[in-house]
DNA sequence: GGCATCAGAAGTGTCGACACTTTAAACCCA
DNA sequence: TGGGTTTAAAGTGTCGACACTTCTGATGCC
């Protein structure tokens, strides 16, 4: 029924410059081609988009409120760097969110829901490197978090799956792309959400939630 | 130990006049002195500001990313309107962070911690209005959350706050002074709360945390 | 009077400009 | 060559300007 994926963002954006180079922007950071800590300069990136400082500006103030860009005490800016401590705190954060939206999504949980993140599930188990897995985990915590049907708590739980983002990207480019091992532990736990979700037990699919999401904490090194 | 009114916000600001007015403006619409759906034009702020459209632009746009502010589609802004509706939101929301920070607060409780607490619970007593009691109830959620050593938790927190004081002070437009009685079942739980927390229990801490908070969802209006 | 139309007012989106601050480089002297 | 100093480059904060869009209310027609 829900269909997370049409709405890119829980935000109605103003359809204007900013907004492009605010979604471009953080696709770019996000993607890892702004390394963390660089400068963002706001005439550089004016040429770079093809636009005046003004727009620029304006993303970068978005961008500083989704914790992915940092204003130095000098005044200039720079890609935030996300570090072992900060992943901590990113997961606390995301097992709060989700753990409440698990347990929301369970009252108007539908048959349809059911299909979709088993499919997602079944899909995992045929991933075949850290970046797939890593792309559909992140697509179905979404959508849990979207059959919530509470849109705060999608919007604050955006920022997070950023910063997570930019935080496994940095991950990626110092491990070997040869060393994945299927994570049994991972398919594990969103079967029983699975599980959980679709007998009706609100407690129970919170607390695989929360289990979940914060036993992350120790594996993404 | 920990000094929670000392920083006003957990975001290291810059110190230029766009601060000045976010911080402003969000204090007016907070208080009510700009009512909710009142247009908020550029020009306008801009000269009730004494300043130039580019500082009031930025704060609008933080404001926006509060939820205290929306952008019309037509691209004209407003203050934002928060509904019974929201109220179920925010206050899920709200839940969910919270009863995390009270279960993270319980790693680094000390004596002092429960001092304020009980302190705040004993002013909470004496409280002779509901916009009384909503202070007191604020700050110690607010020093709950700052206890847990978490700071995007806070900074997740904090626009929270500021929209459910933005709609308390549309209940108390509406609602006369003279009604008030003590609200026995707000103090009862938060002596629940830091009994959990001076005694070292933090999952008693988070559920009775996530119960008083959900259950405030009915009581107002 | 009621309703559509249309001009003027008001507002937003974007730009370039300029003063002030921070950074980087060139320079000088030992 | 090395370290401190001066100077130019680059960046931020703020402003006013202007084109385009949206609103408002005055006008005219029925």
């Amino acid at each position: 029924m829900a269909e997370p994926q049409a709405k890119s963002s829980a935000r109605a954006q103003r359809n204007n410059r900013a907004t492009t180079v605010h979604l471009r922007l953080r696709k770019e950071i996000v993607s890892g081609h702004f390394p963390q800590g660089s400068a963002l300069a706001e005439p550089t990136l004016a040429e770079h988009f093809h636009t005046s400082r003004a727009p620029v500006r304006e993303a970068l103030i978005a961008l500083e409120r989704e914790g992915l860009v940092s204003f130095e005490k000098t005044g200039r800016t720079k890609v935030r760097t996300i570090a072992a401590k900060d992943l901590r705190e990113i997961m606390e954060a995301r097992a709060a969110l989700e753990s409440m939206a698990a347990r929301l999504a369970n009252w108007n949980w539908t048959t349809a829901d059911t299909d979709f993140v088993a499919k997602n599930i079944e899909q995992q188990t045929k991933a075949g490197s850290f970046a797939e897995l890593s792309r559909l985990d992140m697509d179905l915590h979404h959508y849990v978090v979207t059959c919530s049907g509470n849109l705060r708590l999608l919007q604050l739980w955006e920022p997070l799956r950023w910063q997570y983002e930019a935080y496994l990207v940095e991950i990626f480019k110092r491990r070997s792309a040869d060393d994945y091992r299927p994570e049994t532990e991972t398919v594990l736990a969103h079967r029983k959400l699975l599980a959980a979700l679709s007998t009706g037990k609100p407690d129970e699919a919170a607390q695989v939630m929360m289990d979940h999401v914060l036993f992350n904490i120790s594996w993404a090194d």
